[in-house]
DNA sequence: GCGTCACATGTACCGTAGTACATGTTCTAG
DNA sequence: CTAGAACATGTACTACGGTACATGTGACGC
């Protein structure tokens, strides 16, 4: 039930339309908290139709924005501040780190090899904005500050992860042919070519 | 698809019955792959009438014990060195921290002291398991070796949510009447009164 | 001998996520 | 002026996870 509490937040920010919004989810949360637009329109209705959001306008090729009603603020406001906190983290690299030991070492290798790269490069575009956002780049609203804070937990936990799995393939399956690396070496502060996160406001054209 | 998969590699350990199973997924997994006993037995089944499994022997209550077949051998291997790896890291607190702005400080200074919390016992939890398994409280199976890289995965990554909620609440919401902590202070080496994680093998008792 | 706990397995239903498919509209580049 | 991209919204179906409910069995203490 998280979706309908990602979407009243998202609109808390401004009125968008279902496409608005589907395009945001992807490009702040795509790695994070995947949304298809099917369910965010089902979602926006229903939402709708128990009045805590509203259309706010409605633009050319059926494009109708949404705006927060009164009653979709207190609501988000109280799943934040009352509301049960999830605490499962669904990561499939772990579950499959189990079964490791059914692998080749030359497979399993390679595979955490990828997975370290993987990471890497995750959490290279995560520290890109990050450092795009300290220099001012995206201005400083509220909103921004918070997604400072998500983009920052992103880079935690993926950098986490990119260490993980090199500390796991010297642990785990150490080739003869290279030096084992520690997790000072391997800092993610990568050179990696990375395509930056476009995580500006959607502009809203109505 | 993975609870499929999840299963036919615990069974690769050995056999087991259904109700092992649920118990041996909620303590290694509990908290970062949740299963239900009515799937289980349900994929289970799925799993016999294809082949992957069969029932190992029968027991006193009804247990039933299953053990994988090659052909259940084959799928795992083939799912772990040539399936498509899911990234999607699903971590509902970095959704609720795109909409912190929305929180009164208060709520949120509380909000982060608690996750914080909640996440260093998490990791010290994970750190005293991996602690127990390097002194060799465990042994020294090739399964053990696998588990304790999934548990260093799991102390990396609460590690890294503790600090984050903590760094958080002093960026977001900084208190007047506490000094603001840095991410040395914060090390979760925590004191925390745990409950030891019980990773040992479940007993099969035919 | 009886109550209770842990063992053990299941059915039924609901809600949500994901995928495939379908369709209409405006803008822009050639 | 037309082809194609991007905008914009939806239906239908499938797979999966979660909760509630239901039932039977053996062990153990009192």
């Amino acid at each position: 039930m998280s979706l309908r509490h990602g979407l009243l937040g998202l609109l808390a920010e401004g009125p968008a339309s279902g496409y608005d919004l589907a395009r945001r989810f992807q490009e702040v949360l795509g790695q994070v908290w995947p949304a298809q637009h099917p369910k965010i329109y089902a979602e926006l209705r229903r939402l709708a139709d128990e009045g805590l959001i509203e259309v706010d306008n409605e633009g050319p090729r059926r494009r109708k924005a949404y705006r927060v009603t009164d009653a979709g603020l207190t609501e988000i406001r109280r799943w934040l501040t009352t509301g049960e906190v999830d605490h499962t983290i669904r990561v499939q690299p772990l579950l499959r780190s189990l079964f490791f030991w059914l692998m080749e070492p030359d497979d399993l290798r390679r595979h955490l090899d990828e997975e370290a790269r993987f990471f890497a490069e995750s959490a290279a575009r995560y520290r890109a904005f990050a450092e795009a956002k300290d220099r001012g780049d995206y201005g400083d609203s509220p909103q921004m500050r918070s997604m400072r804070v998500t983009v920052e937990a992103g880079v935690r936990l993926y950098e986490a992860l990119a260490q993980w799995a090199t500390w796991a393939a010297a642990t785990v399956a150490p080739a003869a042919d290279r030096p084992i690396a520690t997790d000072a070496e391997v800092e993610t502060d990568a050179e990696v070519e990375t395509e930056a996160l476009d995580f500006r406001r959607v502009p809203h054209r109505p």
